[in-house]
DNA sequence: TGATTATGACTGACTAGTCAGTCATAGTTC
DNA sequence: GAACTATGACTGACTAGTCAGTCATAATCA
C-alpha cells in the first residue's frame, strides 16, 4: 500500500497547527511570505494579489511535477490560500492549467515580435534576437514552460494549438522573412534555408531541452553553440 | 462529487483521469493473442509472451498519458491480463516505467552505434545515418519515447541519467568523431563544429518534437530539412 | 498431486471539487 | 465619525470518488 510517491513533497512551509487556524484568524494566521500587511490594499487589489500568488505557485508546481501529478492542495499551500480560493479564480484544475500556460506564453510572443527591423546586418539581427532568447528563455524558468508544453502538449491539444498559432507560426514567419532578407542581401547563400526556418531555431530549442535534462551531466554553452551555427549559415568570421 | 463533466468533452485524450478513462484502453481489450493456444508453448515461453504484451501495452499507455495519468488497470486490460499479473513481472508502477524506458532505449543505441566506418564521404556517412534515424525514430513510435523522456526526465533522474549515458553521450561522441574526420579530410571547414556535435543532431531532434506536436498543423519534410542543414555544413551540392 | 502461475475482488491512502459558514471591509445612516 | 448593515472573499472540513498494490482463491502445468 505504500505509495511510490514520485513527488517528494518538500514544502518548507511547515503545516500550521490545525487548531489555531480559526482562533487567531484575525491577523496572525497566514505566515506565508506572500502577504505583506504593511501596505493597505482594498478588496479588489488583494484579490488580484492572491490570484497572482496562485498563478505563481501553480506554475512552480506544474513545472516541477507535470499536470497529473500536481496536487491542488500543494498549490494552495504554496500560495498561502485555502484550496477553495483557487476555485474562486479558476473553473477547475484543467482550465487553470490551460489558462496558466496561455498566460505564460504571451511574454514569449512579446519577445519574439519585439525587435524592430533596426539597422545592421541580418546576421546581427538574428544573433541579437537569438542571444536574447537564450538569455531570457533557455536559461530561465520560461524554458521550463517550453518543456512543459512539449511534455503535456499531446494531452492538451488546445494548448498545442495555441502555442503553434501564437508562438511557432509567428516566430517561424518572422524568421523566414529575415532569412529571405539575408538571401536578398547576399548574406545567405543557401536559398533552401527559407523553406526551413526551423533550422535557424533548432540550436536554441536544443539548448532549452539540454538545460532542463542534461545540464548537470554536461553544461552547454548555448550562446557559443548558436554562434557556431550562425557561422555555418553566414560564413565564418566572428567578431566576438 | 466528481461531476461527470457534462459540458464540453473537447479533449479526445483528456489528461483528466476520470473523463478519458473509459475511452482509452476499453476498446482494445481482448485482441491479445495470449488466450489463443494455437501454438503449444511451455510456461517460460508463455510468461515471456505475456511479459511482452504487458510491455507493449504499458508503452502505449505511457506514451498517450504520461506516467502519472496512466492507470495500471488500463495497461492490464490492454495487455489482456489481470492486474495482479503485472506484479509478477514488475515491482511497482515506477520501476515498470523505468525498466520500460530502458528497454526501449536499447534499440536506439543499437541504431546509433551500428554503422561501421564504411567507405564514402563523411557527408554520406552522416546523411545515411541521419536519414535512417529520421525514418526509424522521428517518424515512428520510438519518437514518442524520446518525447516521453523529455517530458518525464526531470521527474525520473535515473531515466535522464541512463539516457544521457547510453544514448546522448555515446551518440555525441560518435558524431564528434565523424566531424573531426570530416575536418581532417577537408570536407568540413568550420573547426568549431567539433565542439558542438549537438548542432549536427539538432534538426533531427526538432523533427521528432515537431512530429508529435505540430504535424497536424503543418507537416514537416524532415529529410529535406536535414539535407538542407547538411548543405550548410558541407557546402551546397546535393545529388538528390 | 503438488507446485507454479494467474486472477480480480478488495483495501486504504489519496485527491478534485463543494459549500455552509466566517469575518474583514465597504457602504449607509444619523 | 461612530454605529450598524451588507457584501463577498475566503476558509477548510467534507463528499464522492480513484487507483496502486495485495492476497485468498482458482486455474494450469509438469
Amino acid at each position: 500500500m505504500k505509495k511510490p510517491d514520485t513527488r517528494t513533497s518538500r514544502h518548507p512551509v511547515s503545516a500550521q497547527p490545525r487548531a489555531a487556524s480559526r482562533a487567531s484568524a484575525a491577523k496572525q494566521t497566514k505566515v506565508v511570505s506572500a502577504k505583506l500587511p504593511l501596505i493597505k490594499l482594498n478588496r479588489t487589489e488583494r484579490a488580484a494579489e492572491r490570484r497572482q500568488a496562485i498563478i505563481d505557485a501553480a506554475m512552480e508546481e506544474f513545472i516541477a511535477r507535470g499536470f497529473a501529478a500536481t496536487r491542488l492542495d500543494d498549490i494552495a499551500k504554496r500560495a498561502g490560500v485555502a484550496k477553495g480560493t483557487i476555485y474562486l479564480h479558476f473553473k477547475d484544475k484543467e482550465s487553470m492549467f490551460e489558462e496558466l500556460i496561455r498566460t505564460a506564453i504571451v511574454p514569449l510572443v512579446g519577445r519574439m515580435q519585439g525587435p524592430p527591423p533596426a539597422s545592421g546586418t541580418v546576421r546581427e539581427l538574428i544573433e541579437g534576437f537569438a542571444l536574447n532568447f537564450i538569455r531570457e528563455v533557455a536559461t530561465t524558468r520560461r524554458g521550463d514552460i517550453v518543456r512543459l508544453i512539449v511534455a503535456e502538449g499531446p494531452r492538451f491539444p488546445s494548448i498545442a494549438d495555441f502555442y503553434y498559432r501564437e508562438v511557432v507560426s509567428k516566430g517561424l514567419a518572422g524568421m523566414r522573412a529575415l532569412i529571405e532578407l539575408g538571401i536578398a542581401r547576399g548574406e545567405i547563400t543557401n536559398k533552401n534555408l527559407a523553406r526551413f526556418p526551423q533550422i535557424m531555431v533548432a540550436p536554441a530549442m536544443i539548448a532549452v531541452i539540454w538545460q532542463s535534462l542534461f545540464e548537470k551531466h554536461a553544461p552547454l554553452d548555448a550562446i557559443e553553440m548558436f554562434r557556431t551555427h550562425l557561422d555555418l549559415i553566414f560564413g565564418e568570421r566572428r567578431t566576438t
